[in-house]
DNA sequence: CAGAAAATGAAAATGGTTATCAATAGCAAA
DNA sequence: TTTGCTATTGATAACCATTTTCATTTTCTG
């Protein structure tokens, strides 16, 4: 097996012109472990037991480039840190949206709902892209609120 | 009349035992008269004309109170600087929802389709408030993509 | 109008993210 | 396998939007 194809993600950056480190792949092996949204230094602390030599300018700018190739996906909820998660295509999680305690800054994954979900979005991005001659790629869904605990408070 | 309840978002603000002072009303003035999304600095520039005195520290704690308040709304798309508009209460502007061109970083206001969406939301904030048991108190939907003229690039 | 408390401006601090640059590591070709 | 070109990296400093600090000014109540 060629070096470095042993994944999705490996074919799809030398696909693309990347070198594979043991760095990226330190990366996105923690990304796949995870089940949570991690931010930069999230990863970083994960990393620094096994790979203390991974400096956070390395993860920011990794992580820029699996956006870029579509690995990786950026969430901002609003509270200035931004967090990461595997793609559908390329992680384990199915399609779904969050849900963001505004006190709490815990984050909830839904998959629910999606069938009305999927209908609303078909039927607006192509009215969109009509009426306003624009490109649709994607789109944010976020619900944001107060959960249980906080509520309680 | 009573000093300062001259508006919606006066009377809002005194009643919350927040006082009137000209800072706040000439920020939400500028924001009035604007029809874009607006950023601290946007802001800041604007003012600078007729206000020299307002510095920028006032427009931040200003639009965090307004946050805070219901009377303005407060966005970010991803690219590190947040936009402020008035909420559909205190301004304008109908519902309404964002596409953001990734490139030019335009952003257009839609208020079409709004039937489909409303029925979707309805539908699914309550769904997800019963099985989270979470208390939804507003979403976010952005669509992201590529306008005309970047296209055309 | 006086006094208490809130609001403000200037300047410095913060904190997440990005740029710089010399050193290192991946990989294609020989 | 070795070589050589380049992409990648780490450390550090720079960035830049936003917050904090604190002394001063303004609002508003009594």
């Amino acid at each position: 097996m060629p070096h470095g194809h042993g994944h999705r993600w490996g074919q799809k950056l030398s696909g693309c012109g990347f070198r594979l480190t043991v760095g990226r792949e330190a990366i996105i092996d923690v990304l796949s472990r995870s089940d949570k949204h991690l931010s930069a230094e999230d990863i970083f602390l994960e990393l620094h037991a096994d790979h203390p030599g991974i400096g956070l300018t390395t993860i920011y700018r990794t992580l820029e480039l699996l956006v870029q190739t579509g690995i990786v996906a950026k969430f901002e909820f609003g509270h200035g840190r931004a967090k990461y998660e595997l793609t559908e295509e390329y992680g384990k999680k199915k399609h779904h949206h969050h849900l963001f305690c505004k006190s709490c800054q815990t984050i909830i994954d839904y998959s629910d709902f999606m069938e009305d979900e999927i209908t609303y979005i078909k039927k607006t991005e192509k009215g969109l892209a009509k009426k306003y001659d624009f490109q649709i790629d994607g789109h944010i869904i976020n619900f944001y609120g107060l959960c249980r605990a906080c509520r309680a408070k």
